[in-house]
DNA sequence: TGCGCCGATGTAAACGTTTTCACGCCGACC
DNA sequence: GGTCGGCGTGAAAACGTTTACATCGGCGCA
């Protein structure tokens, strides 16, 4: 019913071959031939048939990418620094979200195979030791921000202890002592990652580790909003700062806090991590960790590409680190004792 | 190199088409063989080969998005909501942005043959006539917010217009009788629509639609902040109100008021159109019209399905339209001198 | 007992490309 | 003038599946 070679072929009255060739650029056509050929191909708005291409070729031209959601901008942006990416080097995306676990990403990556050259995966929420289990053994793989597997798996991760470490060093400097540290989930590699930053900086500046200093979120605004709640009535120990570890949280907290009354930044200073477009709008903006994100997509698919372009698969596992910058706005200031 | 399925065959002492046969329960097998079929799978880590499969069953299992970009939350939202939709259906994304021009369209969508079931495609600066010319033959096709195509193609819509009169509306019965309204890019649908629904309820209000009201934007804040910055220093004609044809831009507008030292509004009111998050973040919250961006992509990917379920393709052109709802926040008010 | 049917399996032909191999032709070189 | 090599082309074999068709044993039924 569609249009194939072989139609383009009859009515140019030579072989498919010769199509291909045209086609493809494959080898020399004499010019008139080639001509005829073409000529063809736009009367019949021929297209090569993908699958069939692939099947061939053992190479799809695209990019599977596997991720844990698609909500929210820091997906959005993601995916623009991948897509940046793949289509300089010519190749589409396969998109596949919603799959927090192990077994999800099983799924969606088996679905992928043979339809895609490489694989973009984030699972922030699945064990480096089942990820290991659920990735194919003959595609290449990239994973991002994903705890570091043990695997030859080559990967790119956001500095997150940096950028916690940074952050709390500048609460520190303002004279904060207790620096209060509200948590991601659980499992979420980025979320332990930050909560390890904050420790040693904590450390570092001389500063008490309180395990109630310590508050547990999701990284939902929402969660951020019911954390925060339950701060002013704290003691006379009531933390000066309250570092979230994702933007979307300190937005909460913020909101929570003025609610309670209370003044930001002079009783309390909220600071966040991930720079989310929302950061520079909320009052007042929120002093924070910006991350650049479509970098860091982008970053993961040169790196994809380049261990495509490799021949020999080894086993070295490369591993890149983009950077976590602070940006400093008006959500932080001197502890109110100070 | 990979595993076939005649590695499988093999091992299992089975032929090919047994093989198959389990996999895809498409005919009876003795639960022994079955289950020996199985354990030699899932020992090989075998999983079929997309491109083999979608070339013989001519279906891909996967749809085509091709959008004009990336950036932001509304490409997001969009497509998290086609993905809710695709993957109800057990079917993958494949996602290709950037594209302006018909050109474009045109070399991504031909990049799809053959590996996508149908299309989804949103080119709202792209011409109904060029984007028909465009489109594939045999590809089942839903438009996204185009301007219509005479073309048998399917669509869905927001419903602009009504959500541009709607606030027109709102502000007319707020005492408003100047009301500016800052438009899109001139080619883009959306933009447009919105500019007519404006005009449609000026006239229905009775008032006057004079050109000097009609700004030109081109939905990017910066675009809103370059527009309104000259709106303070308008004479005793200036606009009381101003009505952005989308938020971003409405964003940009509030800033350069505010920094103009006016009173949001107080002296004048600002609204927008979308409410992407930010709307209500910023100060004073925007009011603005709520469209529900996850519910268009929905709706398409499902309008998608239905047109690929009926065998007949006929040419009804199925429209839909999704409604478009004010939300009223801080940002307007009546006119200071009433 | 013979006929037909069904259930379980194998064989092989597609699907639409790309690519290897072979072939005929022409000009060049010894 | 025969051999050699490159250029343009066609025939056909892949690529890894699914599936129509064939085969074969066993069972029910007349």
């Amino acid at each position: 019913m569609a249009v194939t070679i072989k139609d383009v072929a009859r009515l140019a009255q030579v072989s498919v071959a010769t199509v291909s060739r045209v086609l493809n650029a494959s080898a020399p056509v004499r010019d008139d031939t080639r001509a005829r050929v073409l000529a063809i191909t736009r009367d019949l708005r021929f297209s090569p048939n993908g699958a069939a291409r692939t099947l061939k070729r053992r190479q799809a031209s695209a990019l599977g990418v596997v991720l844990p959601d698609l909500y929210g901008e820091f997906f959005s942006e993601l995916l623009r620094g991948i897509d940046l990416e793949a289509q300089n080097a010519g190749h589409a995306l396969l998109v596949s979200s919603s799959h927090h676990d192990a077994r999800g990403v099983s799924v969606a990556v088996r679905a992928m195979r043979g339809r895609v050259d490489g694989l973009l995966v984030m699972a922030p929420e699945v064990s480096a030791k089942s990820l290991a289990g659920a990735l194919p053994d003959g595609l290449p793989t990239v994973t991002l921000n994903t705890a570091p597997t043990q695997g030859a798996c080559a990967s790119v991760t956001v500095d997150n202890v940096g950028g916690a470490r940074a952050m709390t060093h500048h609460l520190a400097s303002l004279g904060h002592r207790r620096i209060a540290f509200l948590c991601g989930p659980s499992r979420n590699a980025d979320a332990a990652a930050r909560l390890r930053g904050y420790r040693a900086a904590m450390r570092t500046a001389g500063l008490p580790v309180d395990d109630t200093l310590v508050l547990h979120g999701d990284f939902t605004e929402q969660g951020g909003w019911q954390a925060a709640r339950l701060l002013p009535e704290t003691s006379r120990r009531r933390p000066t700062a309250l570092f979230a570890a994702n933007d979307a949280m300190a937005v909460g907290a913020l909101l929570a806090l003025h609610e309670a009354g209370m003044n930001i930044p002079g009783d309390m200073s909220v600071v966040g991590f991930d720079d989310i477009p929302i950061a520079r709008y909320v009052t007042p903006s929120l002093t924070t960790v910006r991350v650049a994100i479509d970098v860091l997509g982008a970053r993961a698919a040169a790196l994809l590409f380049r261990v495509l372009a490799t021949p020999v698969r080894g086993g070295d596992a490369h591993r890149e680190v983009v950077p976590a910058e602070l940006v400093v706005r008006h959500s932080c200031g001197p502890p109110p004792s100070a």
